[in-house]
DNA sequence: CTGTACTGTTTCGGCATTGCAAACAACGTG
DNA sequence: CACGTTGTTTGCAATGCCGAAACAGTACAG
C-alpha cells in the first residue's frame, strides 16, 4: 500500500507530478526522451503524464518541446503576495537601495531554504545570482545567516543536516561550530555578514525580520565587494539594514492592532 | 483504462493533483473539510493527497490550514522570466509609463486567455484589478482584443466559444459579430481600445505584439476615464503604444540576428 | 530508394495503488 | 457528559497506473 517511510499514506503519482513539473522547470526546455532519462521514467508513462499535464494547461508543448506553463506563474504569484512580508517590505526595501545605491531583498525562510521574496535596485545594484523567487542555502549568505539566527537551535540543526554546508568559495562556513559561534554573535548584533562566503567579489549585510506568520526572514543588501568596504560595510550598512528590519518589524506589529 | 475524452491516456491523479494545488491558491488558506468539499473528494483520500504535497513542500500546513507553499512561486518566477517577452519589454513599458504616467503592461495569450507578464507603473498609476501572472479574459479587455486580432479566426472563435463573451459592464461586448468587426478593424489600425467595457470607469488602449515564440501578445496602458479623454484617448496614447509595441517588435526581430 | 535508428504515440494486460467506507482520535460545545 | 465536527488511520475492493511491446513517423546513411 501507499504507505512510505513516513507516517501518513502518500500518494505515489501526486510525487511524480511533482518531480515531473521540477525537471521541466530545471531543464526550461525538453523532449519527453529527455524527461524519461532525467526522471528514470519509461516513455509511455512519462507521455501520459506528460498529456494530462498539458490538458491540464500546466506545460507547455510545442512540436515535441515542453516547457512550463504560465499556470505555474500565476498561482506562484498568488503565493508571493500572500506572504505577508510582500507588500509590507516593500518601501523599506526600497528606502535602503536608494539610501545605498545597492539592491536590497527580503528573504524568507520555508523548509530549510531562503526564498528572495522581493527586491528593490539602487542605481548601482549589481545583481550577481539571486532573482526572484531563487532559493538560497542558508549557510552560505548573510540573509541565510539572519535566519538561522532566529531558528531554536536544534531546527538549524536540523537544517544544517539536511543541506550540509557545501563550499561555495574559500570563505564558505563548513565548519558547524564556527556557523553557530557566529550566528551566537548575530543574535547579540542584529546583524550577520557575507564576506565573499557564496560568491568571491560578494559581500552581504543582512538582518532578522520576525514574519507576522512565524516565521524567520531577513532584509539584506548586497554589493561587489569595493564598494562594500571598511566602516561601510561593518558600520553604515549594518545600521541602514537593522533600522530599516526594526522599522519593519514595529510596522507588522502595529498592523495587526 | 485512463482513457478520457481525448484521444490520449490521460492519468487521473496527475488532474487530480493539479485541481488541489488551484483549489487552495483559490481559497488562499483552507482545512481539511473546506477543501474535501470543494473538491468534492473524501476526506481521506484528499487526506492523503495534501500529506503528500507537503511532503513535496508545494504546500504548507499550519495547524489545520493549508496553503500554497513558495515552490509554485520559485518556479512560477522561472516560467515567467523564461517568455522572451519579459526581459525585451522592460524598456519600453518604462517608457511608456514614464511618457504616460499611467500604468503599462505585457500581456501574453496562454490557453485562450491573457496572462500579464510585467508591468510599469507611472507615477499617477492606478492599478484597478489587474496583478502581476493574473489571467484576464480577451473579450472585455484592450490587450484581449489586441491578442484576438492576432490570432486566426478560427483560434479566436475556439476561445469565445470556451469562454462565452461574460459582461461585465453595461459596455462589454457580448455580440460575436460586433467583437469580429471591432477586430477587424483593430487589425487595420493597429490598436485597440477598451471604454471601461471591463471595470466601469477604466479606459486602455493596447497594441498587439507578436511574440518571437509565435504566440500573441500585447501592450496595453490603462487608467481611470477622466484622464483617458479626447485626443489623448483616441490619439496620444494610441502611438505611443503602438510606436512601442513596433519598437519592441523590432528589437525582438534584430535580436534574433 | 531502402534499411536502420531514434523518438513519439498507442494498445493491452497484470497488479500495485488509489479511493472509499468505516472506525478511531481529538477536539470543542451544548 | 453526550454529541457533532474535524482530522487521522486502517482495511478492502477494483480502479487506474505501469511497463512491455507494437506501431507510426521522421531523419539519416548507404
Amino acid at each position: 500500500m501507499g504507505d512510505n517511510d513516513a507516517g501518513h499514506r502518500t500518494v505515489k503519482t501526486a510525487e511524480t507530478v511533482v518531480e515531473i513539473l521540477e525537471t521541466v522547470s530545471e531543464l526550461e526546455r525538453a523532449s519527453l526522451t529527455e524527461l524519461a532519462d532525467a526522471l528514470d521514467m519509461h516513455r509511455s508513462t512519462l507521455h501520459a503524464h506528460l498529456s494530462t499535464l498539458v490538458e491540464q494547461e500546466c506545460l507547455r508543448k510545442e512540436d515535441t518541446q515542453y516547457t512550463l506553463g504560465l499556470k505555474l506563474f500565476t498561482h506562484g504569484s498568488r503565493a508571493q503576495r500572500m506572504n505577508p512580508l510582500y507588500e509590507e517590505s516593500k518601501q523599506f526595501l526600497q528606502q535602503i537601495a536608494e539610501q545605498t545605491k545597492e539592491i536590497a531583498w527580503i528573504v524568507v525562510e520555508e523548509y530549510g531554504r531562503g526564498v528572495c521574496l522581493r527586491k528593490a535596485k539602487g542605481e548601482l545594484a549589481v545583481q550577481p545570482y539571486k532573482r526572484i523567487g531563487a532559493r538560497i542555502s542558508l549557510h552560505d549568505t548573510a540573509a541565510g545567516k539572519a535566519i538561522l539566527a532566529q531558528l531554536p537551535e536544534e531546527r538549524a540543526q536540523a537544517i544544517i543536516g539536511r543541506y550540509g554546508l557545501p563550499e561555495r568559495t574559500e570563505n564558505t562556513i563548513t565548519d558547524p561550530e564556527t556557523l553557530f559561534s557566529e550566528l551566537e554573535s548575530a543574535r547579540n548584533e542584529g546583524v550577520t555578514f557575507n564576506d565573499e562566503e557564496s560568491i568571491t567579489g560578494f559581500r552581504a549585510v543582512a538582518s532578522p525580520v520576525a514574519s507576522p506568520d512565524g516565521r524567520a526572514a531577513a532584509i539584506v543588501v548586497s554589493g561587489p565587494k569595493n564598494r562594500l568596504q571598511e566602516e561601510r560595510f561593518s558600520e553604515t550598512l549594518p545600521e541602514i539594514v537593522s533600522g530599516a528590519a526594526n522599522a519593519l518589524e514595529l510596522e507588522l506589529s502595529s498592523a495587526v492592532n
